[in-house]
DNA sequence: CCTAACACTAGCAAGCTAACCGTTGACATA
DNA sequence: TATGTCAACGGTTAGCTTGCTAGTGTTAGG
């Protein structure tokens, strides 16, 4: 039975990323790159791109490209830190701010209808089980 | 609560298969190779490989790559169906099939690590949300 | 002056869609 | 019965995205 569980997330995972990519589609838009909107408003403005990287659990290169291409679009800008010259300092732009209210908007009915049927308590103890392979994920090396 | 989900599972499907990735790299075989086999041989020989694919829930160009590489590795063969010109039935080979002792064996000290701390109760709710969504999933479109 | 840190580049793996080739099967018609 | 057509199907190719590692250049800081 625990010999499901990685096939059953990478399942889960895949589809639901196909199915957000779909409808964010007709935006120019993919799942990870409105994820990356996600995390970089959340985390707050100004952040690094490492310290994006490392709230997003992803290397800093796939990062990279991801702004990129957000960049390219309009929607975020990479500022010069002027206390560090290594660095960059992220920021939505108003364009950024105002695509994400449609991106968010549509977000939300996919993410209501992958869950329906799901009580809170199911919800709650799926996150605890992930944290915890996070944990022990962490724990070795 | 709700829409912390989706980016949780996206974070463990990502850093579990990077770990499995790093810990079956001296094999030269990758995750997703990997399953490919285990799905294989779960399914029964002589699967065509469309079955293999609809199994695996990812989509046939996906899967070509995987066997053209796992046949170059000698590990799978693709022998010619004589019903249906167009298909193609799919065998491991002996070596193939000696090596899923190996790899299987890597693969489940690592779900015990990831695991670790976790009940039989815990993952089996966590089964049931992954059920429920594809059930969700499959229901539209 | 040397090491560590930040961003980036190059190149591989594996997910996807769209478009293609050959085969199959059904169905209309001579 | 035989044949012509045509849609559907299995596998493949091409090309995009996004994950990764390894290696590079510049800057910071002990």
């Amino acid at each position: 039975m625990r010999d499901q569980f990685p096939f059953a997330v990478a399942r889960v995972t895949r589809r639901w990323r196909k199915m957000l990519d779909e409808r964010l589609k007709d935006l120019g838009v993919t799942q990870a790159r409105w994820s990356t909107m996600v995390y970089l408003q959340e985390g707050g403005e100004g952040l690094t791109q490492r310290e994006l990287a490392s709230l997003m659990a992803i290397e800093n290169p796939t990062l990279v490209r991801l702004l990129d291409s957000l960049e390219q679009q309009g929607l975020i800008e990479r500022r010069l830190c002027p206390n560090d010259r290594r660095a960059r300092r992220l920021h939505l732009t108003d364009a950024g701010k105002d695509f994400m209210e449609e991106l968010s908007a549509r977000a939300d009915v996919l993410r209501d209808e992958m869950l329906a049927g799901l009580s809170d308590a199911q919800i709650a103890n799926a996150l605890d089980v992930f944290n915890t392979i996070m944990e022990n994920a962490e724990q070795q090396k």
